[in-house]
DNA sequence: GTGCGTGCCCTACC
DNA sequence: ACCGGTAGGGCACGCAC
């Protein structure tokens, strides 16, 4: 028979002495389809020699096939022997081979099966095909079918991918758990809540009166799991998601499934959820692929999100426009009465909704990353920016006809670990002052194109010189690369070329598809170069990285000279882009000596303008005179402001200082000067003392970056940790600690001795809010226009502040 | 006992 | 462990005086 087919979930299984590979997907008539194939399993053994190896290896019996070829590895031209085996066997054949010769180099053993499936069939990831082959009777593949839940089980013969590639709307089930404990599997899970298309529902067994629709009540937490497992089920979606789940939810219910001895099954394959034993934790259901959206937003979208925590909450405010529902959950308990579960059911449904929303959000983009990367969406939303990179070259590495480099292995990797850092990016020192008439010109994707224009990668490393190659002078002496184009440098300037080409399309006709499609190319483009310095990389090469930083350094530097020297006044710089006055230049002929900057430039470099600013400023350091780096504001043209580094932009400051701040910072870039802002700023001043600031301004926030015994200070957030984890809340790695300063009767208390939980009660200490908050963060502001804030505070009050 | 350098720690910039 | 280096700045700690 012949369908059409979109496969979405991949999966292995050994039958027999045979692997196959089971494709879980969909036909385009919404059936719910499983496709057989055998496995595609080789390795490759690369020899100089390889005729008389191949006499000793044929007589290895595992082995199925072999293939002697003509390949490259790492740029160069080998032969190699592809030995076919099953995917079981491949280290029992591949230890064989070793014992013939050590020396012997194979490669590709380390490559996933899965992925070398998709490589090999050609068979990808959401994709649509043209699938022949016959229906697998219960007979075939020793009863596999009937373990199967899905409409159609497919013994594949013959695919061909699709002219007309039509949208694909996946099935959507997002979940969410509330739990009596935040520690996995310690309390009773309290309700269930879920959403898909046209349907709501909290499960629960908690018996309130008059529960609203929604609410289903069930016997207990057993009849409720199993309830749950039940309506996966029969709303038979295609993806499963949660916020954090791989984390939180999906642990949780395993635990609970345990604990009360329920098979708990929500795989197409009636196989459990699946944990990986790594460090984070992911979870895997088959057939239904698993998408814990807070992974896939930290990679992906976390760069374009300011928010202080990526909590589900804060992220759908962000993107959706809407929070969560505001409960407090310390009153809750089994008594509580049946007003009290009534919000915490209408709770715990709306971040079901909330998730279920959020994914149709982002969807777009994990399809297309997806698509692009052709690995499957489980490992896709999973992988960090490496990963993907990896992956990318991996599933092209045929066109150039590479064998892949080997993944690092421990004593690799320690190695890396070890190697001394290398010099980064340079940092002009500004020279403090308020400046009129400003631009900024910035280099497009910089790095990047600095690797394609000059060919950085492992493989076209030199040894030493040739001639015509390409030279980078580093802090470990000179570097040589090949001018004969490596498919790393290739690889990535197709994506630049790639990017470029979506982004006008965007341009020309905006949709969401477009825009997640340029997106995806830009985010991988600037992930290649920290690629080329990660210690796990396969195509790790640290000189480089090391040469792509010095490039950048000559080229910043190069350009701040001519700039200088094309009449502007160079005021800051860093990395990729400088900010200079125009003096008495106009816009027009910056735009011009743009251009002639432009054409001096090699390669696919090139720099742009940023944009034209009316105002800028730059202050100092704390300590010393110099002028701070990474610390600015500016205001262009429209009115709209550019702040960074400043306290208005760190969390860990509280909010009046932020607030302060940035007020006095947009009235001064507004206004030319600091007249009015020191009004302002005096009567803040005067507020705090009098108390008349509310405490919620003076909240500090801190995340927790490691466990608390791991830390050798004790700052003033790790106490308040200690105390949170006292009080049986829940203190993990990543959460965001929040106190604040309050008065002490102790002359000389260290600062974490007076720091107090938010709801604690106490005074906020008015002497370190203003001393080590406001102050700090205007003092060198105003330092700018010669105004000293310490003599004007302490002259005019100076007995008041004496009783601090 | 104070003052200062140093290291830890967090968070920013690009 | 899951992309790099550069940088500012608070806090705790320990040594010098």
């Amino acid at each position: 028979m012949k369908i059409k087919f979109i496969p979405l979930d991949y999966d292995s299984v050994n039958i027999g002495d045979k692997t196959y590979m089971k494709i879980f997907g969909r036909t385009s008539d919404g059936k719910d389809c499983c496709v057989i194939d055998r496995a595609i399993s080789f390795f490759y053994v690369i020899s100089k020699k390889p005729e008389r190896l191949l006499k000793k290896i044929q007589k290895i019996k595992e082995i199925k096939k072999v293939e002697v070829l003509d390949k490259n590895y790492l740029e160069k031209p080998v032969k190699a022997i592809k030995v076919f085996c099953e995917h079981n066997k491949i280290s029992d054949v591949s230890d064989k081979i070793k014992k013939i010769d050590k020396t012997i180099m194979r490669r590709e053993k380390d490559i996933n099966l899965t992925t070398k499936y998709i490589i090999e069939s050609g068979i990808k990831p959401f994709c649509w095909y043209e699938i022949n082959g016959e229906i697998a009777s219960e007979f075939d593949f020793k009863g596999l079918s009937n373990s199967i839940n899905v409409d159609l089980v497919i013994k594949l013969e013959k695919s061909l991918e699709l002219k007309n590639q039509k949208e694909f709307s996946p099935k959507v089930l997002a979940f969410d758990i509330e739990t009596e404990e935040f520690e996995i599997g310690k309390g009773k899970i309290l309700m269930i809540s879920f959403v898909s298309d046209n349907l709501k529902k909290v499960l629960t067994f908690k018996k309130i009166k008059n529960p609203q629709s929604y609410v289903e009540i069930c016997n207990d937490e057993v009849d409720m799991i199993k309830k749950f497992q039940e309506y996966v089920k029969k709303i038979n979606p295609d993806i499963i998601t949660g916020y954090f789940s791989d984390g939180f939810d999906m642990p949780y219910l395993r635990a609970r499934a345990e604990k009360n001895k329920i098979d708990l099954k929500i795989g197409k394959d009636n196989s459990r959820i699946l944990f990986s034993k790594g460090r984070p934790v992911n979870a895997r259901t088959k057939g239904i692929v698993h998408v814990d959206l807070l992974k896939f937003i930290q990679t992906a979208y976390s760069q374009y999100l300011q928010l202080e925590t990526l909590s589900l909450n804060e992220v759908a405010k962000e993107l959706l426009k809407e929070g969560k529902k505001e409960i407090n959950f310390k009153n809750i308990k089994q008594t509580s009465g049946d007003k009290v579960w009534e919000n915490f059911f209408e709770y715990n449904l709306n971040d079901s909704v909330l998730t279920y929303k959020l994914f149709q959000k982002l969807w777009p983009d994990m399809l297309e990353f997806t698509k692009i990367i052709q690995e499957p969406l489980f490992s896709v939303t999973r992988q960090g920016m490496s990963g993907l990179v990896e992956s990318y070259i991996i599933h092209n590495l045929n066109r150039f006809n590479e064998i892949a480099e080997k993944r690092p292995i421990h004593d690799e990797i320690a190695i890396r670990r070890a190697r001394k850092k290398y010099e980064g990016a340079f940092v002009l020192q500004p020279k403090p002052a308020l400046y009129e008439n400003l631009a900024i010109f910035d280099f497009m994707s910089m790095y990047s194109s600095i690797i394609v224009s000059f060919n950085l990668s492992g493989p076209t490393l030199l040894k030493k010189k040739e001639k015509n190659s390409f030279e980078i002078n580093t802090e470990n002496g000179k570097l040589y690369f090949s001018k004969k184009q490596g498919f790393i440098p290739k690889l990535l300037g197709e994506i630049i070329e790639l990017r470029k080409k979506y982004k006008q399309e965007l341009k020309n006709k905006p949709d969401n598809i477009k825009k997640a499609r340029s997106n995806a190319f830009k985010l991988l483009a600037n992930a290649y170069y920290g690629y080329q310095g990660f210690f796990g990389a396969r195509y790790y090469c640290l000189e480089a990285a090391a040469s792509t930083a010095a490039f950048a350094r000559k080229f910043i530097k190069e350009t701040i000279e001519k700039t200088n020297h094309g009449g502007y006044n160079v005021i800051y710089a860093d990395t990729d882009g400088l900010a200079f006055s125009l003096n008495k230049k106009t816009k027009k002929q910056t735009l011009e000596f743009l251009k002639k900057l432009n054409s001096e430039l090699p390669g696919i470099m090139e720099l742009e303008l940023e944009d034209f600013y009316k105002r800028g400023i730059w202050v100092t350091k704390r300590t010393g005179e110099f002028g701070a780096k990474k610390k600015y504001a500016l205001i262009n043209y429209k009115g709209k402001l550019k702040i960074r580094g400043f306290e208005t932009v760190r969390r860990d400051w509280c909010p009046l200082a932020r607030e302060v701040q940035n007020k006095i910072l947009n009235k001064i870039l507004k206004e030319g000067n600091e007249k009015s802002s020191l009004v302002y700023a005096k009567d803040i001043i005067r507020k705090l003392k009098k108390r008349e600031i509310e405490k919620e301004f003076l909240i500090i926030k801190t995340q927790l970056k490691k466990p608390i015994s791991e830390y050798k200070t004790i700052s003033p957030h790790v106490v308040i940790a200690k105390k949170m984890k006292d009080q049986g809340l829940p203190v993990d790695i990543g959460l965001l600690i929040q106190y604040f300063i309050a008065e002490s009767k102790l002359k000389k208390a260290l600062v974490r001795e007076r720091a107090k939980l938010p709801d604690e009660k106490g005074e906020y200490d008015i002497g370190y809010y203003l001393n080590n908050q406001i102050l700090p963060a205007i003092e060198n502001i105003f330092e700018v226009f010669g105004v000293n804030m310490k003599v004007i505070v302490d002259g005019h009050e100076q007995k008041k502040l004496g009783e601090f």
